[in-house]
DNA sequence: CCTTCGCTCCCACTGGGTGGAAGGAGTGAG
DNA sequence: CTCACTCCTTCCACCCAGTGGGAGCGAAGG
């Protein structure tokens, strides 16, 4: 009985993707019954599809038999092209070795951030970003930066839906949040206050390259040294300013 | 005309994982017809397949027209299992933070190491190791530490093959290599001299786990600072030993 | 001009994919 | 002990989605 009435895209490719989907960072190991569900494909179309991923490594079983993105997709996650990261990366390194602190580099995609490369130490903050995480771009410095630089339409709709609020501090009133988002606009860079998380807060600033912000850099630090954030605003800049040239001079050349 | 003469494993799913077999450390930009080339599917079967893709993010096109790993197969790359990045990448951090130098992790995968992380910073030496890219064991320091681990028959196959010999100074001889492997072994880390890139040496050591080489971390220096590598042996085993204890404690706990 | 190369689209044929169902294995409650 | 439940595995008859040869298009280059 082919061509049922569930079709999540109806090609077999497509039931290929809708596996992979089913993995992401709330729900990084799934049973095969798990899958199932979150795809919408019946189970023994997902037992056979997900036999073959496994075959080629794309997921890979751990002993008590729950499934996990494999060695191989990783391998192939690895080959995305991404210049921006390899540009950027030494000027995080150079960052966090003058400072000491997490220092992460973010995008913005679709009405999130996601983070692309991240430096910590030992003795860094445990804080939320991960790369290849996304968080909402109103509670965060990165997202605060990227979001300042958007377009006015685009900054009215992302304010006109109901905003998460992951703490008391995060600042959800459209008003005062674009208010706040023109002054970052304004002097270059953002800040938060245990608007993510309690007990960090972040200073970022935008990458710009050609008048549009391409990526952020952010610095976190635990909330009893805020005060020293102000002193890390400035290598903040000038770190991200380094960045913004580096990658124009290199998408030049392409 | 379906099930023709081709088949690279003849499932649909096994066609989508030929087509992202295709990419590879040395071919990350594909044309249309240079994926179907690789992948031996016919070109019409290429372009669907392809375009379902893209429509996922799992490939995305650059301006022009070709063809390279998308956002989303980065994302999902991210969500692999990782422990041992995860526990040893402060540890990485820290060495490199002491030494400046550039330093790497890798594991076996076959008979070739997979680099699956790295620190460095604007100041190292450029080096061939990328995250996710792999290389023959016997010309790099992070292969002989985890070959000199292996069982005696996993060497004597291993030197049974004809050798690459990236550079002249290259060992290829099996009786010259397995008696420096032993020597590795049982000093308990490995060097290299220009064995695999000219003007660069290393020195690397296992991640021993319940007597398992798991892992082995790697140090790179430019050759004319050799003399210098002598110096940086101890904090390499030290950090090493670290990393073991580390990784041992997470994994008594699943 | 013609050739080459890469991409897009079409279409008749058919065999690989489908999902319901039944069976097995493991676990925990009563 | 049985019963209920969850998760995994295997089977199979039907049939529609996938296939690939080939034609056509546009761009580049000789």
């Amino acid at each position: 009985m082919a061509g049922g009435s569930r079709d999540p895209g109806r090609s077999v490719t497509s039931r290929v993707l809708a596996i992979l989907g089913a993995f992401d960072t709330g729900h990084p190991r799934l049973t095969l019954t798990d899958i199932a569900r979150r795809s919408g494909l019946a189970l023994s179309t997902v037992h056979r599809l997900v036999a073959e991923l496994e075959d080629w490594q794309a997921l890979s079983r751990t002993p008590d038999g729950r499934f996990h993105v494999g060695l191989r997709l990783w391998e192939l996650g690895q080959l995305a092209a991404n210049r921006l990261q390899e540009v950027a990366h030494p000027w995080l390194q150079e960052l966090f070795a003058g400072t000491g602190e997490n220092v992460h580099l973010a995008i913005r995609d679709g009405l999130e951030v996601l983070y692309v490369d991240k430096v910590y130490g030992r003795r860094a903050v445990p804080i939320l970003s991960r790369t290849g995480s996304r968080l909402p771009m109103h509670p965060t410095g990165v997202g605060k930066a990227l979001l300042a630089s958007e377009a006015d339409w685009f900054i009215t709709s992302y304010l006109s839906r109901t905003l998460e609020r992951p703490t008391p501090h995060t600042i959800t009133e459209p008003g005062r949040l674009a208010r706040e988002l023109r002054q970052v606009h304004a002097r270059g860079y953002a800040t938060t206050h245990e608007e993510m998380t309690l007990g960090s807060c972040s200073a970022a600033a935008p990458v710009v390259v050609d008048g549009r912000a391409v990526a952020a850099l952010g610095i976190v630090v635990s909330s009893h040294r805020v005060r020293e954030l102000r002193h890390l605003v400035d290598p903040l800049m000038a770190v991200a300013a380094q960045i913004s040239h580096a990658y124009k001079a290199e998408t030049v050349r392409d």
